[in-house]
DNA sequence: TCGACATTTCGACAGCTATCGAATTGATTA
DNA sequence: TAATCAATTCGATAGCTGTCGAAATGTCGA
């Protein structure tokens, strides 16, 4: 795990109060580098779009790639910080991070707004 | 130009007064493609910063790439619908198409929000 | 028309990255 | 304890991509 995501994990973490935390510009471009892959993206949506963590298996049944693939994949959306992994026994189970999502979707629509205060 | 963005492209096109526009997710894979590069990412930041067109001169002085690298990366921004590119004798201008920049932001909030209605 | 300038294209190259099969690790169960 | 299963690691590979220098293209002005 690089540092930089790590220092920008703890910050995330110890403001767990705040709806929207605001990304570095390095977090910003790791996690869009994160989600440049065609079959990230689609496991992420499956992610955000369960209602309880996703196991493996289910994951697999979505995209068409093999366990190994499906593994390098969760540990770069890991590493983006994107998605939270709990071990179960055997299994994992993932889960979107939602306020790393909200502070990215919020991130973008302030690039989309020149006017606004930026620094 | 591949026919994606183009029929993609002409939908935005011919919907002017929709400040939102529905992304398909192969648009959206694309877009989120383009912006996996670092520097294209601090280019796009930068087009959008800025009040109007921003020229290559400018442009090159935000990022220390060669004016060969910064060609390519604005033939990537303007494939993949993110910038419009437009043409003055010798100088070309950029600018950020709000309408998609919207989209994307719009596309990727609904996909942190499992529980509303989506396709 | 030629020279200057802005930008693009071309070709090469180095580094990155997705992908897989095989081997490994770790948890569970009989 | 051994077998089974879930997931990861490892090593290899093919394809992708950012980058650059040089050449080419197009515009402008003298």
């Amino acid at each position: 795990m690089n540092p930089m995501v790590a220092s920008s994990e703890s910050a995330v973490e110890t403001a767990p109060v705040a709806k929207t935390v605001q990304l570095s510009r390095a977090r910003r471009a790791a996690i869009l580098k994160a989600l440049a892959d065609p079959h990230r993206l689609k496991l992420l949506e499956r992610i955000a779009a369960s209602t309880c963590p996703l196991g493996c298996a289910e994951a697999l049944s979505t995209l068409a790639i093999s366990p190994a693939t499906l593994s390098h994949h969760i540990k770069e959306l890991e590493a983006a910080g994107l998605v939270h992994v709990e071990r179960a026994g055997k299994f994992i189970h993932l889960s979107l991070r939602t306020e790393v999502w909200s502070a990215l979707v919020a991130s973008l629509a302030a690039l989309g707004q020149p006017r606004s205060t930026r620094r």
